[in-house]
DNA sequence: TCAGTACCTTACTTTAAAGTGCGTACTCTC
DNA sequence: GAGAGTACGCACTTTAAAGTAAGGTACTGA
C-alpha cells in the first residue's frame, strides 16, 4: 500500500481519436471557440466552483478571488449561453439568483477538475524549475 | 408544465479534492500561472499535437493551422520553460530541431486530450443552441 | 547567381481581454 | 435616515495577448 499518491501511469500513447477530434487543428473549427470559452481564465474557476454545488452571485464573487464584477457577469453569461450553467432568478427583493451546472456542465467539469488538480499539484515544481 | 426535462441524475460527484486543490481559488496561487499556460489558445494545440509524437518546427506550424511564427516560438518557449516540452536541436545546416513531450508533458496531455475531444464533440451542439 | 528552405528574432501595430467606477431599486439593520 | 447588501448594466480606460511584417543565417539545388 505504499505511496499510491501521484504515480500516474504515464500513458505514453494518449492519442487523440484521430478520426474524430482531429479537426481542432483546423483554423475555422467551431471547437476552437468552445475551447476558448472553457479554458478561459475565469471560466475554469467558475465551472469548478459550481461543481461543488449551487452558488449565488456573491458567493462566486468571493470564491473566485480576484474576479471583478464585470468579468463574473461576462463569464456567467457566456457559460449560460453555452448551456453549461443554469441561472435561476427568484423575483424577490433583494434579488436572489442561483447558479448551477447543467448536465453538460457536469460532464465538462469531470474533465476539468483533474486538470486543475494537476496544475495545483505541479505548480510549485514547474515554477521552481525556472530559477 | 412538465417541461423540466433538464433534470439530471447528477452522476458525477466530481469534486475537487478540497484539501489539496482548493487553493486555485486564491488570487496569488501559483497554479493560476500554470493554468494560464496550459489552457492558452495555442498551448493546448501544441501539446496535443506533440502527444502524437515528435514534431519539427515547420510541422507544428502547419499542424496548428493559423498560428503565426511568433506565437509558435513564444508558445514553445513557455512550454519548454515549464518542463513540458523538450527541444532537441541538431547543429546542422539547414537547422533541424525536434520538439517532443517530457514525462510531465505526457502526464498533462493525458488530461488535456479528453477535454479537447469533448470540445470537439460538443462544439456543434453548443453553438447551435445559440441560434 | 538567385531563389528556396529551416528556424527563428526583433520591432511595430492591432485587437481583444480585463479592470475601474458609477448607477439602480429595493430592503433591512443601526 | 445613513449605510450596507444584492445582482447586475453601462461607459470608459488600461493592459496584455496576438497578429503583421520584415530581417538574418548558412546553407542546398537549379
Amino acid at each position: 500500500m505504499a505511496m499510491e499518491a501521484k504515480t500516474l501511469s504515464v500513458p505514453q500513447l494518449a492519442h487523440l481519436p484521430a478520426d474524430s477530434a482531429d479537426g481542432v487543428f483546423q483554423a475555422g473549427c467551431p471547437s476552437r471557440t468552445v475551447l476558448d470559452h472553457i479554458t478561459s481564465k475565469w471560466g475554469v474557476l467558475i465551472l469548478v466552483a459550481l461543481s461543488e454545488g449551487e452558488h449565488r452571485w456573491s458567493e462566486l464573487r468571493r470564491r473566485a478571488e480576484g474576479i471583478s464584477e464585470k468579468m463574473l457577469a461576462q463569464t456567467l453569461k457566456t457559460l449560460e449561453r453555452d448551456g453549461l450553467v443554469l441561472r435561476k432568478a427568484q423575483p424577490v427583493i433583494p434579488p436572489h439568483v442561483d447558479y448551477s451546472l447543467t448536465d453538460r456542465g457536469y460532464e465538462l467539469t469531470a474533465l476539468l477538475i483533474p486538470l486543475v488538480t494537476w496544475a495545483y499539484d505541479n505548480a510549485d515544481d514547474i515554477l521552481d524549475g525556472q530559477r
